[in-house]
DNA sequence: ACGCGAAAAGACCGATCGGTATATCTGGAA
DNA sequence: TTCCAGATATACCGATCGGTCTTTTCGCGT
């Protein structure tokens, strides 16, 4: 890794905290001078500009949340294990995130929606992914037979990644983990009476 | 209505709209003269600054929308039915907010809840509102025999408000209301078994 | 040790930011 | 009709915005 990569580097680390917390408008270049302890000659040598820097940004952000996410999902052994690793990630995760701010795709998609196109689509996209990995999850799941096979997989990754994305907001705005306990004890009870095959008996 | 109210309520209106898309940081001053068509030195007249402009402007949003959900909520005679309307209510308003850049409550509390400690503490009283709202719902209907009593009210309006704000969020990024649909025909099942005293003989 | 190309620094740009102070206008009471 | 307070406009403020350009510094291969 070259020195510029280096530094290229640490400009997106720094800056994915800072546009994370206070979004892109709310993030000047003195921030992520500050943040870098780089000038803007500097950053600028490295980012055609602001936005370009708010992209790797948040694809840095992304990653970051899926990959802790996606070693999580590995360690566990059966697709309910790895949907309840998820679910304890993600209540980990509310106040103590790995990106401060809160949930990259949260805070990007309500920014992004109006205006800035590029964001927008990216955020769509990572979404997505998201979404596609609980239904791998799940799909992989009712191949070996730990899953019942009539469950609608789609549906299911969309329910789960808008309670726990509406549980985030909640809770983080109210400074109370109560509501993502709530909807984490709801999504439980939804993987061991809907998902699983024991109870498939009803 | 005075001449000076008249113009108040015209900034706040106009304003409302551009905070609810483009954020606090993203909103200028020159963008709500140009909305209102006032210059800088009459909107001063009216308000201390920018952030008084945009709490006033949330409030005005918050009740707009409240206000609406209301008017649908007293309309519908039962509880289940109150709840129904308030399901139809959101599903329309995805794409078709009265305040233009989506719900003002997931959108503030986006962009306050790292900084700005006067919108953040508005944004966690509205959503104590709309959850209260929702278990007043319930609670009268389970007075009226209309819902089941030992339904968990608190934890169902949590989840309620959970999934419709993440399936918001969802919905505008991707530009499809899928997600909401889903979430929508959820919590009419939810409402059905759940809820309903007729499915108590499980 | 040198030299060169890359990287960082720093000065500078016009535009715009939020906010203020003063001047002008206007509408309604007397 | 006059008048004046309240509403609006205009000119202006220092600071900061995102971005560019030139200079200086640094690190690495020879």
């Amino acid at each position: 890794m070259s020195k510029a990569d280096r530094t290229r580097q640490r400009i997106i680390e720094r800056s994915a905290d800072l546009f994370n917390q206070k979004g892109f408008a709310g993030t000047s270049m003195s921030d992520i001078m500050a943040a870098t302890g780089l000038t803007k000659g500097a950053i600028y040598g490295h980012f055609n500009g602001k936005e370009a820097i708010a992209v790797a940004a948040f694809d840095y952000a992304v990653f970051t949340v899926l990959d802790e996410l996606r070693n999580r999902i590995a360690a566990a052994p059966t697709a309910p294990a790895k949907l309840d690793a998820v679910l304890d990630y993600y209540r980990a995760y509310v106040f103590a995130p790995p990106v401060a701010g809160g949930c990259p795709i949260l805070n990007t998609a309500v920014e992004a929606d109006d205006s800035m196109p590029a964001l927008r689509k990216r955020v769509a996209l990572t979404l997505d992914m998201l979404h596609a990995s609980l239904t791998k999850i799940l799909r992989t799941g009712i191949a070996r037979e730990q899953i019942r096979a009539d469950v609608d997989v789609e549906q299911f990754a969309t329910l789960f990644i808008a309670l726990v994305e509406g549980a985030i907001m909640m809770a983080r705005i109210s400074g109370d983990i109560a509501p993502m306990d709530t909807v984490v004890e709801r999504l439980r009870g939804m993987i061991a009476e809907e998902l699983l095959p024991e109870s498939l008996a009803v």
